[in-house]
DNA sequence: TTTATTTATCGAAACATTTAAATGTTTGAA
DNA sequence: TTCAAACATTTAAATGTTTCGATAAATAAA
């Protein structure tokens, strides 16, 4: 009369591994590791302006960075007139590390 | 009276962002995310040779791999005379969790 | 000891990533 | 509309990674 699922979609929910390889990647460098860091002190949003004060790199190689993160769905890009500003994407975080808690067995 | 200590070293140790980076691109392969997920199947540990069968790839290369994976302290390695296993370290995927469960703020 | 097996290392080719200079695009302000 | 600011894209150089063939090292077996 019930049907229970063992491995439910939620609350973990898990990526392919051409996405967790993109994560990775993305997590893979000392600059946007930095540059997500950046989040614990800025709590919600983090300005494209701000990173570059951050980094002692030329913009496009921040803009470089930003999109890998960006790509990567780690960051959530929203306009905001001339400027840029970027939401740490949890939900992405989380689906990382649900696969990484699969990983373990 | 009583001392509230907010962030316990104890369980979740944070690594150095230079031991993150390298875990990261340690994690950012197919093949070597292939090798990693090859123990859910083999349980406790697992034999070069069955990574061998596993990958499409020489020699060199799958050992290339399993450097990569060792140096990144995600496989420890044991030798058997002739023969070489590996043990999936609970303890260093545990601590890069906790850093990703950190970053989330 | 000699031979075969298993894994590691070296060297080079192919490919990917990082970085900055130059330039382009978008948007707000004058 | 014109100018300036914020961010993106293109291009090229430097560097790093992946891969394989050849070869070396270690160990087990004959």
């Amino acid at each position: 009369m019930f049907l229970f699922i063992l491995r439910p979609e939620y609350p973990e929910k898990n990526m392919d591994n051409r996405k967790f390889e993109k994560i990775s990647r993305a997590l893979g460098d000392a600059n946007r590791i930095a540059i997500l860091q950046q989040f614990r002190k800025k709590k919600d949003c983090l300005y494209c302006a701000e990173v570059n004060d951050l980094l002692d790199l030329t913009q496009p190689s921040i803009s470089h960075h930003l999109k890998q993160l960006v790509d990567a769905d780690l960051l959530i890009p929203e306009k905001e007139g001339r400027n840029l500003k970027y939401v740490l994407n949890q939900e992405v975080l989380d689906d990382y590390i649900a696969s990484l808690t699969d990983l373990k067995g």
